[in-house]
RNA sequence: GGCGCUAUCGUCUAGGGGUUAGGACGUGAGAUUCUCAAUCUCAAAACCCGGGUUCGAUUCCCGGUAGCGCUACCA
């Protein structure tokens, strides 16, 4: 019987969550809920100011909005707390006593100058910039004598293993020689544990089965296996997972544009699909060709075994893509409800929404999804519904060469003034229209149906006409904040902008 | 400088000692439609370089190159 495992992703709320990261909560959340695990979110903020408080709010929000719960947590207990490093400073410093009571690690009053000095001197000379040793020697008295006296104090670990070895979950046998690393700071001399130190203690005393972490920890691993061995801890599975880069392969970061849980909401992308697109990037099923996996079958096929090791570049076409998918698969009403603050934000909607305008709006999306990758296009989309904008006729060469044509005018001629006799219009009595014109002029088609778009809309291409007219209809007696207009207010209009005589 | 990680279409990847090197995004062409889109069909597109091992290497080994990471009292 193997214990069960225990993952947990350990951010620093820093006012964002970078896809990397939300990469590697993925891969964890992933993992523990294939093997029926925990999975545990601890918080990282022995730097953070009272003041950035606020930035573990957002984090959890951003995780939630993702779409992935945790077992344990600041927000939610649990029997390993308290999950918040800057809770926990007491335990930290209780073990850094402990191992200088057995003499493993020691105080060093070395100054940042006279490191920094140190490092110098050893680049120049070409030996490796290592901590030096000097104060792995004092006598416990000559420390604690200059300890009270006021003098500002690390504390070191003394590191004497010869070397280090784990078997990478992702990279199989790895192996560092010891002599790379000098004695690593495990608690700084403002008193807040180095990062080395504290996730080894947390993670040893939360029971972390298995560390799921980025490969830019590869080599902190031996430090942190040198606390284990001094801790007569025993250290956890450690997997690496490759990077993520930007197009110009250097390393995905906030300058190459939307990199941020926060930024792809805003951009109106679905959890979902943003899920399944981070999941893909540096693993694949074991058949090696689905591309389209939910939840259920992510957390079904999961496994450590096809996880990729090269860096990959994130490529947003992709993600795109994958979010058509899953918004045109959606529930309709979901994605409608969704698209409110896009829309309200645009000034096309506003508060309150009534259930009349939520039902007219699903007919709206109806209409527009297909033409948009993710929501936040959704306004510039239905633009056309929203306003009648006829001021770029002229200047468009497509609707300006096709309102020049002698069977535009004529079939528009025909065409306008059997809407606006009959006032309010249904999809059916436009086709009926449309058939009297095709008789009347022999025009069909294109030849027919362009112009009358154009004057309905006041655009060359958009959604089908079928939908949008009982959308325009409706609309127009809707109270919005922008009046929509009905099919026979836009030709109206279209008449006088655009002079149509009337036969 | 030292140490480490990585290398298959433009991109994400599957595969693996003998394959027509598979899939997806994107791209191009065609079909369809009142238009754009969506959809469907088809197409172009890849094993970093050099040396081993082997009957045979894109696959295994070594080296090079390139990219990335670490080399902190950052996390």
């Amino acid at each position: 019987m193997t214990a069960p495992v225990r993952v947990r992703f350990a951010p620093s709320p820093t006012g964002y969550v970078h896809v990397g990261n939300a990469r590697t909560a993925l891969f964890n959340w992933l993992f523990a809920r294939h093997n029926n695990g925990a999975f545990v979110l601890r918080i990282e903020d022995t730097d953070i100011q009272r003041s950035e408080e606020r930035y573990e709010k957002s984090l959890i929000e951003a995780l939630r909005w993702f779409g992935l719960d945790w077992d344990e947590g600041p927000d939610k207990g649990g029997r390993f707390g308290p999950y918040r490093q800057s809770e926990r400073k007491e335990i930290y410093s209780r073990f850094a006593r402990e191992l200088m009571e057995y003499n493993k690690a020691y105080y060093c009053f070395c100054t940042p100058e006279q490191l920094e000095k140190d490092r110098q001197e050893a680049l120049k000379a070409g030996r490796q910039p290592r901590y030096s040793g000097r104060c792995r020697d004092l006598s416990p008295e000559e420390s604690a004598r200059r300890v009270n006296a006021g003098e500002a104090a690390a504390v070191r670990l003394k590191i004497t293993d010869e070397d280090f070895a784990w078997d990478d979950l992702v990279h199989g046998p790895t192996r560092f020689s010891g002599d790379v690393i000098g004695d690593p700071i495990l608690v700084r001399s403002d008193g807040n544990p180095a990062y080395n130190y504290a996730v080894v203690v947390d993670d040893h005393l939360m029971e972390i089965t298995h560390v799921i972490r980025g490969d830019d920890h590869i080599s902190n691993t031996p430090r942190q296996l040198a606390v284990y061995h001094a801790l007569d801890w025993e250290p956890p599975r450690f997997g690496h997972l490759s990077t993520i880069l930007g197009p110009d392969r250097s390393r995905l970061s906030k300058r190459h544009g939307a990199t941020s849980l926060e930024s792809f909401r805003e951009l109106g992308i679905l959890p979902e699909a943003l899920r399944n697109y981070l999941a893909l990037l540096g693993w694949s099923p074991a058949d090696g060709k689905t591309e389209i996996l939910d939840d259920r079958e992510l957390i079904a096929q999961f496994s450590l075994d096809h996880i990729t090791l090269s860096p990959a570049v994130f490529d947003p076409e992709k993600l795109n893509w994958l979010n058509r998918h899953y918004l045109k698969n959606a529930p309709r009403a979901r994605i409608t409800e969704l698209s409110v603050p896009f829309l309200i934000q645009a000034g096309y909607l506003a508060e309150p929404v009534t259930p009349q305008v939520l039902a007219w709006l699903k007919k709206v999306i109806d209409a527009v999804l297909k033409n948009i990758d993710y929501l936040s296009q959704l306004p510039s989309a239905a633009r056309l519904i929203f306003e009648y904008d006829l001021s770029h006729l002229k200047d468009n060469e497509e609707t300006c060469d096709e309102m020049k044509s002698e069977s535009a005018r004529e079939v528009l001629s025909r065409f306008i003034p059997k809407v606006i006799q009959a006032g309010r219009i249904t999809y059916e009595q436009f086709r009926e229209f449309t058939r009297e014109v095709q008789k009347e002029t022999g025009r069909k088609g294109r030849e027919l149906f362009h112009p009358i778009r154009i004057a309905l809309t006041g655009a060359a291409s958009g959604p089908e006409l079928e939908k949008l007219i009982p959308i325009f209809e409706e609309g127009a007696e809707l109270r919005l904040p922008r009046h929509i207009l009905s099919c026979s207010e836009r030709l109206q209009e279209f008449q006088r902008v655009a002079g149509i005589q009337i036969t």
